[in-house]
DNA sequence: TATTATATGATAGTAATACTATTATATGCA
DNA sequence: TGCATATAATAGTATTACTATCATATAATA
């Protein structure tokens, strides 16, 4: 597999969207901008009204992209959860040490992706996702949306972390359970140290957090 | 201290609601019917109009109760961790193994309460909790909120199985961090069995979810 | 070059949401 | 009996979440 950061594309189901926005410019702005727009007023704000002002087009035409905002955030998560897999695969490429390779997944999810990337802002992604992302699933549509497959990405993710966990105790029965607690607990503290500090142990220590997890996965996963 | 089920109110911030609803026949069908749409419409879709409708009251009444939705969803979540704690303290009010207090602690989190409560339907406030208590704190005016202490009753779950958890090792350090990843860990995965379950590992056992993150918490207290 | 498809812009409209305000009526308490 | 308080009834407003129509600009094709 041929690994390069500047050909990235994110793998994204087509049910996400009604029309691909990388294919077009205004595409582009649609994301580029919607992204920072969340990021500033919150999901719960956010409308395509808004959206089309700031960029200087029209409600319609933002609707010729995205059937919603909720299909919207399902864009910029599967997006993230793209980058991430990504960049996962790439760091973990040449590596045989699992619990190195578990280490790596943990920081890449721990904070915002630093390759630049032309389409979104990535530290203002990475703070949306923190904030919104539990949104795109929290809803009364799921299983309608899981079924066809729009919750991909995230799956993927999980998928993989819990494979290079297997390599390390294979016989661990409730990987996934794991591998999801953990992705969201570090989403989540992050969180809670911005704005409910009492519900985290925080000083301004910088990657003590997929430190933390990565003790409690071992200290998990090891037969006793 | 004298603990009695039939005497239980719960203990809830006066700023989450405009006027008590557990003070008259119309706020306490406001909160039961309340409870009852979320769950069967969902969050985004409950509406003070159409609750309204359904009890047979006008809009304007129930905007009296409360500002508004949202807070109408903490006024829940704080019913719902106000009942928490009580049941927790009472469970264990005669123990002295903080083991066993733990164990009762992540059963009680992890299913419905049992006991009889006149004013919600306690099964449904356990579903809305999964699905829903999220939206109380993933929004813009979160600081806002806590500042005049709209989070204090989940605050307080946090702080006193944390207090158990020191217990057992007063040397760890990262207790508040286990905590409520294991609080939010038990409650996402019944919803990600119910909904997305390649997220987890989920047989029809019963009690396998406490007894998980049971064994999480003890693994990563133990000093090695 | 003419034709045609496609993307966007401009404008309008609709039902529902999230409230706020006003007035009337009923009930309970002093 | 009078007064306070709670609720009902009704109306109104700005915004949201769309959908529809028509015009125009550009790009691809014959």
């Amino acid at each position: 597999m041929h690994l390069s950061l500047s050909s990235f594309t994110p793998n994204i189901v087509h049910d996400i969207y009604v029309k691909n926005p990388l294919q077009s410019p205004l595409g582009m702005e649609i994301i580029r901008v919607g992204n920072e727009l969340i990021a500033e007023i919150g999901f719960e704000a956010f409308t395509f009204r808004k959206l089309a002002a700031q960029i200087g087009t029209t409600e319609a035409s933002v609707y010729r992209y995205f059937e919603n905002k909720h299909k919207f955030l399902l864009y910029l998560t599967s997006y993230y959860w793209s980058w991430v897999e990504y960049h996962i695969l790439m760091r973990n490429n040449n590596l045989l040490d699992a619990c190195r390779q578990l280490k790596n997944a943990l920081e890449i999810i721990g904070s915002p992706i630093k390759a630049d990337d032309k389409n979104l802002n990535q530290e203002i992604l990475f703070y949306n996702i923190i904030n919104e992302s539990s949104k795109s699933y929290l809803i009364k549509s799921v299983d309608e949306l899981n079924k066809v497959g729009l919750y991909y990405n995230y799956k993927k993710i999980v998928a993989t972390i819990s494979d290079i966990i297997l390599r390390i105790n294979p016989d661990f029965k409730y990987v996934h359970m794991l591998v999801s607690t953990v992705i969201e607990g570090i989403h989540h503290q992050i969180f809670f140290a911005n704005h409910l500090p009492s519900l985290t142990d925080t000083d301004t220590e910088e990657n003590y957090l997929p430190d933390f997890y990565y003790h409690l996965i071992l200290s998990t996963i090891k037969n006793d």
